[in-house]
DNA sequence: GCTACCTCCTCCAGCGGCTAGAGGAGCAAG
DNA sequence: CTTGCTCCTCTAGCCGCTGGAGGAGGTAGC
């Protein structure tokens, strides 16, 4: 037998916050539930398990819109499957920048802690952040 | 002789723009500078090196937050520097952290995308999603 | 002097992805 | 029957901008 649990209940299940389950529902990222009498949610296991695959790859970065496309494509196992790698491809390339960049600033800020003097008179930090000359990179 | 110059100039000589700059104006990141009688805003060199140190930090990913105290020591030459420094390396260590788990998220992604089947109906990137046991990582 | 155009002004709303609080109603246990 | 938990809706706030509406000031050419 199926059973239905509330939004508490499906929070926990999930571990998604009580007011971010209401937040997915009014974007259209999960489907508005059933309701009891008195007007409560209830989440039967599908509705579960939907909501664990959007957190999986919310934690994984994954843009909503994103997501949106791949429960799309969760839910029609007969499209190609390039459709979704396609999807996973292009966040990878995502993170790939991402990382470039942060790597980067990475090296540019770790150069400006390498400060030894005593005041802010002379201070690296507050030196390199007013010439931008200083910096290795350009494209920042 | 001091030239002033108005909020376009302002922009074009910082790279930030006409919007941002009223915005930095309004959280106090920015003094509000005199007027025109025609009621424009007039930026001096001052502004001009303030918003170019502004621009610099925000692209080396400090917060507003952590910029309003950098300024703050800059305008106070015999500070210690320590301070400054300190304000460096606590972003430093944001980005560290930034970096360590977009590495983490990177191998997830790219080991979902080496998916050589033909539909969605066993398509790893959905799979993988669906089920986070077959990640290699439990933290996110 | 007039027209056209550019720059500027203020105010307000929106982005993404939640998060939190107010104020009220339903529901189960003791 | 009361206590306390969970749930409901609605609204506003977070960060760091960004853009648009609707209007006023300023300038260059005719």
């Amino acid at each position: 037998m199926q059973r239905a649990v509330a939004i508490g209940g499906a929070s926990r299940a999930s571990g998604i916050k009580i007011p971010t389950i209401r937040y997915y529902e009014q974007i259209g990222l999960l489907p508005s539930p059933p309701r009891t009498e008195g007007n409560r949610r209830l989440y039967d296991e599908e509705d579960l398990s939907r909501l664990r695959f959007i957190r999986h790859a919310r934690e994984l970065g994954f843009e909503v819109d994103a997501i949106r496309q791949l429960l799309d494509l969760a839910g029609h196992p007969s499209r190609p499957c390039r459709d979704a790698d396609e999807i996973a491809r292009t966040h990878l390339a995502e993170i790939d920048r991402k990382i470039a960049r942060l790597s980067a600033l990475r090296e540019e800020v770790e150069r400006m802690t390498r400060c030894r003097n005593e005041t802010v008179a002379n201070c690296r930090v507050i030196e390199v952040l007013g010439d931008h000359c200083e910096c290795i990179h350009d494209q920042h």
